[in-house]
DNA sequence: AACTCGGGGCA
DNA sequence: TGCCCAGAGTT
């Protein structure tokens, strides 16, 4: 069946126009900061997040900080985001990474990132992009769902959706649109219950369409 | 590709 | 009660 030709620019201007203030909305103040809220934040909301890390980084925001810190005092710190063994097992291993390895420093490139525990494309994607402004597209579920459902990118592989939103966004958007599609997925284009009669994106939404085809359908039945 | 870790939030 | 949350690692 042949579908029309999915209007990227008209709808990166749109959400644009929607959160002209879209924002990393985890809490730091440091690239290494960023860097442990980002591996907390898996599987949990940023807003928990922050709410751990608040505490956490007034005495522990250096990576040598962490070095003497035991499983369990280190599980203590983030009980209440889930996961706790894994992540606090990768945070402690990632900051002896950190301190041994690059002079307490957060690399820069994606293949180092991505060599530290608990640190996966997202997640350097994240660091890349918001600590060092280096454009890049970290594909969460949000992103993942929204892309989708726009028809921005038509996948189940995380990797291959950012593939297709790289190659259909302009370079100098990247870091940008990733902040509008996930507010986009928090405010309105949620997982359950999307308000696509409020959504400006509606006319040019293949999934608000397939759902007004169902609503239209079941209420003819 | 499927499974596991995991407590908190929300309908 | 069931599903989801700014995922990553293992099998």
């Amino acid at each position: 069946m042949a579908q029309r030709k999915v209007p990227v620019e008209e709808i990166l201007d749109t959400l644009q126009q929607l959160y002209p203030d879209a924002h990393c909305e985890l809490n730091y103040r440091t690239p290494f900061e960023l860097l442990i809220a980002t591996i907390l934040s898996a599987q949990c909301t940023d807003k928990r997040v922050n709410e751990i890390t608040a505490p956490m980084f007034e005495k522990l925001n250096e990576p040598e900080h962490y070095l003497h810190l035991t499983q369990e005092e280190m599980e203590e710190h983030i009980k209440g985001l889930g996961l706790y063994k894994n992540k606090s097992k990768n945070i402690l291993e990632t900051c002896r990474i950190l301190f041994e390895k690059y002079n307490s420093e957060v690399p820069q490139t994606h293949k180092e990132l991505e060599a530290l525990p608990g640190v996966g494309r997202k997640t350097a994607n994240v660091v890349l992009s918001n600590a060092y402004g280096i454009p890049a597209i970290a594909v969460d579920t949000h992103v993942f769902r929204v892309a989708n459902r726009l028809g921005l990118a038509k996948s189940e592989n995380v990797d291959e959706v950012e593939r297709q939103l790289m190659k259909r966004i302009p370079r100098e958007k990247w870091s940008d649109a990733h902040h509008w599609l996930i507010w986009h997925g928090r405010r309105i284009c949620s997982a359950r219950n999307p308000q696509c009669a409020v959504c400006p994106l509606q006319s040019m939404c293949r999934y608000a369409q397939a759902e007004a085809k169902k609503a239209a359908s079941k209420k003819k039945a």
